[in-house]
DNA sequence: CTGCAGCTGGACCGGACGGTACCGAGCGCA
DNA sequence: TGCGCTCGGTACCGTCCGGTCCAGCTGCAG
């Protein structure tokens, strides 16, 4: 907790360790659950004492929030992906193959392995960590929702497509194309991904549905 | 475990400690989890003694499936209830009202702050006890997913409505009626249900999405 | 070379928890 | 009325966990 104005040479060596615990601790939560995993496997499993976790984080409870909200740098990453994906749409024609390519790819992220034991680990303990439980859901599956919503409105005001309400067409889409096989995952941890031919089926689904441009 | 047969005189003294402590467990697990739940906690909310508990159930975790899949049967009754509603449809006129109040109630009771902590409950243990979350899963949400596509395979049956793939449009209907709500109820607990006006902005608009009259 | 800061391994503490052993009370049966 | 058995209450056990303390080692700065 030093302030040191202009910090000079910043100690990096530090670094490291607090990485690695963070990494083990990702690990160890997403397999266990956070009541269920030790502080001492932790400790085993970064390769780092005991003591360096509670000098890199204070308890267990800051190095589970630390946890949580590390992963959030992954979804703005996707983020980003996503709106340079319609960001890159030039003809009109190009919107609907562009629209699919990102039906598919968000299906499978939100039904990647680790994105959903992400969320048994966040819903799980939302009872005591509520505004970290909150944080999670507004950087992740509500960021990217807004940032679709987002290039479906540069979309239209690119002239490119008509849409009438982009917040609530991209909420459409999302839980029309995954609504139901996210509800599934999360009781069936394990389930394999969707395979091509599913996700293929899912954004076709969603696209007949919803139908998105006007 | 004794199986006299034709047992003659069934001692249903026991009963009253068994639903005591399945009452209390059922509390006790929803607003804390099953982990961080002591038996002594349930054994005192139950005014029995751990004994007793370990008597009835033999270990926490036969307790925790007794709790899990003892909600169900208010499930069950819920599917009842909305077959009941959608079999009462005599004229085709009648239909809209049917399915919007149906949807009504789907959606109440699927946000409703019980069901929602059982989810969060289910979906928290669900690395640990694989098969009960898949129980349970199939025994509640998709039990009533099922119950309403078979309510609108009747409908088309009897000449009511026109529907092309009934489970299909059920499973849209749902999810475009609370998906998101229910998504952000999860990693929100403690937020009140919707009200009355909520409730019918989301019928209004999944009906005007999903169109489930041919 | 010397000091120092931080890391390591490990012992340790207080407390909580799942599960059990034991014992007294009450009930059915004769 | 007496007897035996079953059930519930209490006290207890072993274990594990979060967190702390301590002594020794290591690598960098001056």
């Amino acid at each position: 907790m030093r302030v040191d104005p202009a910090a000079p040479s910043g100690r990096r060596r530090d670094e490291p360790a607090r990485a690695a615990i963070v990494r083990a601790a990702t690990e160890q939560f997403l397999a266990e659950g956070f009541q269920a995993t030790s502080t001492d496997r932790i400790a085993a499993a970064a390769a780092v004492s005991k003591q360096t976790v509670y000098n890199q984080f204070g308890d267990k409870r800051s190095l589970f929030a630390a946890v949580v909200l590390g992963v959030t740098a992954t979804a703005e990453a996707f983020g980003a992906e996503l709106t340079a994906a319609l960001a890159a749409v030039r003809r009109p024609e190009e919107v609907e193959p562009a629209l699919r390519m990102l039906l598919r790819r968000w299906a499978a992220v939100a039904l990647s392995p680790r994105v959903l034991a992400m969320r048994r680990l966040v819903i799980a303990e939302a009872g005591r960590f509520p505004e970290l439980a909150a944080e999670y859901h507004r950087r992740a599956p509500e960021a990217t929702l807004r940032t679709v919503a987002a290039g479906l409105a540069d979309l239209v005001e690119r002239g490119l497509a008509r849409v009438e309400d982009p917040d609530r067409v991209a909420a459409d889409l999302a839980f029309v194309l995954f609504g139901a096989e996210l509800d599934r995952a999360l009781f069936h941890p394990g389930t394999p991904p969707p395979d091509a031919e599913r996700l293929d089926a899912l954004v076709d689904h969603a696209f007949r549905v919803v139908r998105p441009l006007g």
